[in-house]
DNA sequence: CTACACCCTGTAGCAACTACAGGGTCAAGC
DNA sequence: GCTTGACCCTGTAGTTGCTACAGGGTGTAG
């Protein structure tokens, strides 16, 4: 398999697909005589891993740990599990705080009556605060 | 006022307040004879502006649109509503994301029954597709 | 007079890619 | 046999929004 074909069989990009060589998340493949990357279904498993885990916002460090982990079919999957619960903790504050500052925001531009910036809430809002 | 006391007045580190220089957000000030930044209450009004906005979400560049805007106060708020807007659209679209994000890590999590890795529903959820 | 806190410039680093520039390779079609 | 075009290679610089030095200068309190 070509490097574009691996891309297009991960709907990654070639350059990201390198990208992840050169941190050292895909191991490098063997060459063709051209000096093209040749990978075979190993390379697949590995990036379609690598992909799924970023889908689910598995941040490069924590994929580099997941990927380890899994190497190690004998041990027990705690880890793994630890991992996970802590990203789902991170995306539950992210959540909340995009939640909150939703509220805010729409507070700020239901305030707005649409005459000019000079009476502009929202501006007003952003200004310097009058205590 | 030096750089120090106007950061700490906004909550803000000096490297970023010189960074806000550096970029075009916040307009050079005069200096002392010792080179030193000396700023006045308007850097002080437009610094708490940009920190207001980047606390509501805005990028950068949109913090940059905002203050355009707020310096022609005869100009109709139409453009700062527009922003806002937009603003808080990403903002629901981040939310929903992150949301579905969070149901299908919950789902996947909820599968594990803490065995070794080689039984890891997380991780069997990561590699390769059965089908 | 000597610490120490503060200020200066300029550059490099973070995440996670993305986008070139400036080449080489290969298969199809004329 | 030669050109066209799609693909591949390496290496570097850009993105966002800061943050962290390195290597200096300044100002003030004890």
């Amino acid at each position: 398999m070509k490097i574009g074909e691996l891309a297009s069989a991960t709907a990654t990009k070639v350059e990201t697909v390198r990208y992840y060589e050169k941190i050292g998340l895909l191991p490098p493949p063997s060459r063709t005589s051209a000096n093209y990357r040749a990978y075979g279904i190993e390379h697949l498993a590995r990036l379609s891993f690598i992909r799924r885990a970023r889908d689910l916002g598995f941040t490069l460090e924590a994929v580099r740990e997941l990927l380890t982990l899994s190497d190690d079919k004998a041990q027990s999957c705690e880890a793994v599990d630890g991992i996970a619960r802590t990203h789902l903790d991170e995306i539950d504050r992210k959540i909340a705080d995009l939640t909150a500052l939703r509220g805010e925001l729409d507070r700020v531009i239901g305030s707005c009556r649409h005459w000019t910036v000079a009476d502009c809430k929202i501006i007003e809002t952003l200004g310097p605060r009058s205590n």
